[in-house]
DNA sequence: CGGTTAGTTGAGCTGGATCAAGCGTAGTGG
DNA sequence: CCACTACGCTTGATCCAGCTCAACTAACCG
């Protein structure tokens, strides 16, 4: 069931087959989340965390006059808010931008771990930090990028985070977001994602139509993106 | 020598008089570090980690072209790199924007506390998820708010967190920011910042002015900002 | 007092926004 | 099977917030 979580930590550090009943026995209950669905809002009090199993997630926060912005999007094997353990409270939305299963851990759970595998915990640790780069590699693209870039970059970076949890075929995946989600992530509007989508198939980069994304030339998308995936932490080092 | 960072911690949760000689006992050793200077390279392999005593720090990332955006200021009794205590080596540059003073932590001590001390593993771990909710307030500054409302949120957060450490007075608080440095945080050009900072003084809200803040009207510099203080987590709660 | 760094101001430009209309396709129900 | 609706995508025309370029001023410092 959390096959694809323990892909994704797997890829960073050593988790023992001991360590991983101690994973799999977190997990109390799996749930369905319709799409489209905000499930968690900014300021309630939580108790357990949500695995992110299947489908696509989103962190976002909203100004008064409905403007959104997403900080960060979420696929299978995502622990998606395992800051709410020690947060309590979150400072953002969480929503299922697709159907989404998930598995629900409940704090005391995660509060017995802290206590009695600090490896484990390091490790998740290390988890929401990354979380942390993810954002800042989005500052760069928000304050810094043209909106070419923007859309590269992201394309690039969803591109490895499904390969590592074996949700891409190749240079093709599925990514279900509509433009308006999309110009959400990067801070322009839709018209002009819509516009920016165009011309990356134009340059023979991506080609992205319907929830589908097509890599047409990686090195080009990778340059146009000034994508460096160390941001990424693929290279699998103790914690 | 930390009052400060336990300050800040304790406006959080408490922190025991036995912890607190835990955490004093933490610090290697103290250094100084000459204003602009990057003193910590993304991607180097790092062993201890600094926590700032007296000083303006930043993160930062740059692109290829020189543009450069900081993805979050650090302030007296900050962990400015926790978090490369887990991660092992950094994804973004440090840098001292004024001369500074630094305690160096070595991650083996961090190492030792997090199998001994398991509330103040997740008090600290709490910290690193702090740092990222100042990240997401900032990507939803970049990604959607004006030049006026970023600026104005900027100077917002900074009273709060200068305050939380002793250094405001009142009203008015040092940050020894150029322009340039004011800039690359919410991702303007100087010249705007320039025009800007002239428009919020002229509104009556604040005042910045060769590294010192005067905030004109808190009411005022809030509304323009849309500043809610949520993301960074002052109500204490056990963690 | 000469040099250097930071801040200021003006003029003109442009990347992305806004506004508006139209299109394609998947349901839905009659 | 077709009309109707809804949602997402596309395109054109126009606008403007913030950028660029450039020159000038103020403050500091040795």
């Amino acid at each position: 069931m959390i096959e694809k979580h323990l892909a994704k930590l797997r890829a960073r550090d050593e988790v023992s087959a001991e360590e991983e009943q101690v994973l799999r026995a977190l997990v109390s209950e799996v749930r369905e989340i319709p799409a489209k669905t905000t499930f968690i809002r900014a300021g309630q009090r939580l108790t357990t965390s949500t695995l992110l199993l299947e489908g696509l997630m989103c962190r976002y926060k909203d100004l008064s006059d409905g403007q959104r912005q997403i900080s960060e999007l979420h696929v299978a094997g995502d622990f998606v808010d395992l800051h709410s353990f020690t947060l309590k409270r979150l400072d953002h939305n969480l929503m299922a931008l697709s159907a989404c299963k998930i598995a629900v851990v409940p704090h005391e759970r995660l509060l017995a771990l802290s206590h009695e595998h600090p490896h484990l915990t390091r490790l998740y640790w290390f988890t929401t930090n990354m979380d942390a780069a993810v954002h800042r590699e989005w500052e760069l693209s928000l304050g810094r990028r043209s909106a070419i870039a923007r859309i590269a970059h992201l394309l690039a970076e969803m591109h490895v985070r499904l390969g590592l949890v074996g949700l891409t075929h190749g240079l093709e995946f599925r990514l279900p977001l509509t433009q308006v989600d999309l110009a959400e992530c990067v801070g322009l509007t839709p018209v002009h994602v819509n516009r920016t989508l165009k011309l990356l198939r134009e340059e023979g980069a991506v080609d992205m139509q319907r929830g589908r994304v097509r890599i047409l030339d990686l090195a080009r998308l990778h340059a146009i993106a000034e994508f460096n995936p160390q941001y990424l932490y693929l290279e699998s080092e103790p914690r």
